[in-house]
DNA sequence: CATGAATGAGGATTCATTCAT
DNA sequence: AATGAATGAATCCTCATTCAT
C-alpha cells in the first residue's frame, strides 16, 4: 500500500473514494495531455472539487501520480498472484495462463501502463523505488514459472531476465503500441499470437504442441 | 528530412552544424532531467550558446525534440535498409541479421529510444504524424522480411503486426529496461537470447536450427 | 478590555478560558515561526481544539493578535498600577522601584514584548490604537514619576518624551537583543546597570548616591 | 557585501542599479504593508518592472529583504568607522561624538531600522547569521570606545553588554518609536537628552561636564 | 548573426474562513 | 457548542519566447 499522508481531511472512507475519484480523472488527464501539461486545477475541476480541496486528498500533484501507480501495479500483481494459485505443474500451460492473465490485465490498465513509461521520472527517488521494487516483484512471478521450467528441462537454459523483461515489453506493447495494433490486431489475436511466440520461442525442444491453444 | 522552418539564419551548413550541436546538447539533459524539467536556457548555455542564438536555429523547444526523433530515427532506418542490401534469400537468416543490427542501433541510441516513450506526446500533430510515418516505415522492413518468410513456408502465418511490434517491444526494451538489465545480461547475451526467442518463435517448424547463431 | 466580538458561543466564562488558553497556544507559535508562518489550523490543533471551535472564539486570526497584545499589556500596566501604591516621596526611589517591576514584567512576558514589535503593523487601524494607548499609559507611569523629580529639582528637565521613551526601549531591549544579552549577562546585572545608568543619567546633580542599590 | 547570487543578467552595473531601485521601493512597500502582506508582484509594479524580470535579479522574496538590510548596515557600519578615524583620545568626547554620528544614521535609515526588528526572523539562517555579524561588530564599534573609558578610569566598569545594547536601543527607539516622538521631540532634542543621559549615566565621577554639548 | 534583458502567462500550493452536520 | 470538509483567492516563482542593440 502507498504511504498515506493525507493532510487535514480524518474520514478515512472518504480519503479513499476521492483518492480514487481524482486518480481516475487525474489518469485520463494525464494520458491525454500529460503530466506536465495537466494542472492541478484541470484535474480538480474535472473531478468536480475545488483546488483546495484536491489538495486535502494530496499533498503534492506528484502524490497522485504515484498514487496512480501504486493502485495498478497493485490490482495486477494481485491479479497474477491469483492466477498462481490455479496453476499446475505444466510449466508450457502454467507460463501459457500466467501470460493470458497478464495481457488482460495490462488491457484492462492501459492508460496506466502507458503512463509508467512517460511519467515514472517525474517521481522523487523513494516514490520511483517503490514502483520499481512492485514491478520486480511482478517480474518475479513470471521468473519462478520459467525457472520452474528450466528446472523441468521444459525451457531452454536462457537468462531469465532476458526473458522476463521480453514478457513484459510485449505485454506493454500492446498500450504503448495501440497506435499500430488497434484496427489491425484484436487483443485476443494478439495473445495468441505472442503466447506462441513465446512459449515456442523459449521451449526446449522446438517440436511438441504448437501452442497458442489458449 | 525535418521540415526546415529555421528562423532568420541563411546559412544552410551553419544552421544544420548549430542544430546537431544543439539537439544532441538536449538529448543528454532531457535524459538526464526530463523535457519539461529541462529549460531552453540550460540547453543554450550548455552548448555554449545564447538563448537569442538558440531560437535562431529553433523556433520552439519542442521543435528541438522533434528534431532529435527525428534525426535519429533517420540514422536507425538508413541503418536497417543499409543491412536490407546485404540479405541473402533465406528468411531466417535476413531476420536473424535485420535484428542483429536493429539491437545494436538501439543500444547506441537508447537516450533516443527512452525519451521517444516519454515525450512523443509533447510534439504536435503534424510532429507526431511523421515520427509514427517512420516508425512505420522502420517496422515495414521487419514486416517485408516476415512476410517473405510466411511466404516460403518458414514463418507461421501470425498476424504480421503482433510479430513485427513485439520486436520493436523487444529491441526498445534494452534501452527502457536498463534498470533491470543493467549488470544482469551483457548486449550479445541479449541479442542472442531474442534472437532465438524470436526466430524459433515464429518458425513453422519448431525444429530446425537453434538459432542464435548470429 | 478587548472589545468582544466573540461569535456564537454565549458561556462568558467558556469563552473567556478557551480564549486564554488559545491566546498562550498562539503566542508560543507566533515567537518560534512568526505571525505570519503559523496558521490558524496550527493554533486550533496545537492548543487541542477543531478549527471550526476556534473560530467561535476569535473571529480573526488577527483577532487573536489583538487579544495577546491587550492581555499582557494589561498585566503590565496593573503590575506598575500596583508599586505605585508603594513609592515614596522620594523620585530617586521611586523610579528605581518602578524600572526594577517594569524590567521583571518585561522578563516575564519576553514572548509578547518582541511579538509587538515584529506585528503590530498586522493590527488594523482600530487595534493599533488600543495598543497605542495603552503602551501610552504604561509610559505615563514613568512620565509622572519623572516629571515630580523634575519639579523637586531631582532629575534635569529634559524632554520627558525622550526620557521615558529611552525606558521603554532600554527594558524592551531585555527582550528583543536576548540574542546579545543570554550568556554575558543576569537579569539582576541588567537590572542594576540599567537602573544606575538611567538614574544617574538624568539625575541633576551627576553627584548622588551611586544607584545600583536596589 | 551581500552575496550576489543574481540570476540570468549578467551587466553587473545594471544589477547594481536595478537591485537598489527595487530593494528601495521594496523598503517602502514592506514599512507600509509589511514584509508578507507585500506582494513580489507589488514590489516589481512599483518599481516599473515585470515581475519576470525582477527575479532576473533577485533569486526570492526573501533576497531582497536580506539586501535591503545588508545594504543599508553597510552604510551605517560604515559611517561609524569613519567617525572612529577622528576621534580624540578622551572617551567621553568620543562616545558623544559616535553616538551623535550613530544616531543621525539611524534617523537617515528609519524605515531599514524599523524592518530589521519586523522581518529579522523572516531570513534564513544564513542571512540571519550575516546580519547579526554585521550588528555584532557595530556594537564593537561602542564596545572598545565604552572599554577604552573604562580603562582610562572614567566610565563606570559596568558589564559592556548592556551598556552597548543600550546604546543601540536608545537608537533605534527613534525609529520604533517614531508614534511616540514624533511631534514632541526634534531629532536634535533627542540627541541631546539621549547623549548626556548615556554619558552621564556611565560617567565614573557623577560629576565633570554636564555632556550634551555635542 | 549574436546577445541577453524583458516579458507575463501560468503553475503548484497554502490558508483564513465558512457552514452543513 | 463542536466538528472538519470545502472553498478559492492569493502567493511566489519559472520559463519559453521576443526584440532592441
Amino acid at each position: 500500500m502507498l504511504a498515506p499522508a493525507a493532510p487535514t481531511v480524518k474520514d478515512a472512507a472518504l480519503v479513499e473514494s476521492r483518492r480514487r475519484e481524482l486518480a481516475a480523472t487525474a489518469l485520463q488527464l494525464f494520458r491525454a495531455r500529460g503530466y506536465h501539461a495537466t494542472s492541478v486545477r484541470q484535474i480538480a475541476e474535472t473531478a468536480g472539487l475545488s483546488v483546495g480541496s484536491l489538495f486535502n486528498y494530496f499533498r503534492t500533484k506528484e502524490q497522485i501520480l504515484h498514487f496512480i501507480y501504486d493502485q495498478t501495479q497493485a490490482v495486477i500483481e494481485e491479479g497474477l498472484q491469483e492466477v498462481l494459485q490455479e496453476l499446475g505443474p505444466d510449466p508450457d500451460e502454467a507460463l501459457a495462463l500466467a501470460l493470458d492473465r497478464y495481457f488482460t490485465l495490462i488491457d484492462r490498465h492501459q492508460d496506466h501502463t502507458v503512463l509508467v513509461y512517460q511519467e515514472f521520472k517525474s517521481l522523487d527517488r523513494r516514490a520511483k523505488r517503490q514502483v520499481i521494487d512492485r514491478e520486480r516483484r511482478i517480474m518475479d512471478i513470471f521468473g519462478r514459472i520459467i525457472e520452474s521450467g528450466i528446472a523441468r528441462e521444459v525451457f531452454r537454459p536462457h537468462p531469465v531476465a532476458a526473458t522476463v523483461h521480453a514478457v513484459a515489453a510485449i505485454g506493454h506493447m500492446w498500450a504503448t503500441r495501440r497506435w499500430a495494433l488497434r484496427g489491425t490486431v484484436t487483443l485476443d489475436e494478439f495473445k495468441r499470437a505472442q503466447v506462441t511466440m513465446i512459449l515456442q520461442g523459449i521451449r526446449r525442444h522446438g517440436a511438441g504442441q504448437e501452442g497458442g491453444d489458449v
